[in-house]
DNA sequence: AAACTCTATCGTAATATTGCGATATACAAA
DNA sequence: TTTGTATATCGCAATATTACGATAGAGTTT
């Protein structure tokens, strides 16, 4: 992405943009699709899903982990990831302070 | 970005993506809020606002113009943005459809 | 017209992202 | 222990992003 001047905007504005940046790419909305539709969690099913190789997968999946989009726990041989709900719940509420500003206004 | 196979995922798939990457960065966070914070609509003063050179500020802008959610008018000398709420709604459409299936679940 | 202001665009350097084959690691099963 | 299965990581090529100085284009002012 280039150098990014990060420390230069709140932390507020740099954790939105990074939980952005996580669903930025489609691949990683459809993760994020699949494993809200499956009640029961997943893991390498999310590579069967997808039109993408095994590491192109596991790399989407290691971005929206590090940003706590997700959450994966060791099943036996497998890993087993979920939706985490904490993470959605805090990008939910930094939208909605956004979303609440949004009014019909005449441009100049 | 390098190459991304965004014909292999769905249009809501895409357009979701597709406003997460024009605002996954903290300088078009801090646009969109500085946009919020005036009634009136603004131009060359987001430039003084930010800490970014002319140009970049300018290259920002024209990436939430491209995906519509800022929009701009001529006056006189100078470019007056704003935001556009159509677009916002639409995103926020998008949203609570995800946002509304999240709960609280045992991870496996 | 000349000088000034405002904004977009060009060109370029530095860095990040995407995708995937190959490989490593870790556990399971035979 | 050997084989198989699941996932992560490495290394690389192709491409995109970020930032900014320089410059161009368009309108204003004098």
């Amino acid at each position: 992405m280039g150098i990014s001047k990060t420390e230069d905007f709140t932390k507020r504005q740099n954790e939105i943009a990074t939980l952005m940046k996580a669903l930025s790419h489609p691949a990683r909305i459809a993760i994020i699709d699949y494993l809200l539709s499956v009640d029961t969690c997943i893991c390498g099913d999310i590579v069967n899903e997808l039109p993408l190789a095994q590491a192109t997968v596991s790399q989407h999946l290691k971005e929206l982990k590090n940003v706590g989009l997700i959450k994966g726990s060791i099943e036996g041989n497998a890993i087993c990831y979920c939706i985490n709900e904490k993470t959605f719940v805090k990008f939910q509420d930094y939208l909605s302070g956004i979303f609440k500003k949004i009014k019909v206004q005449a441009c100049c």
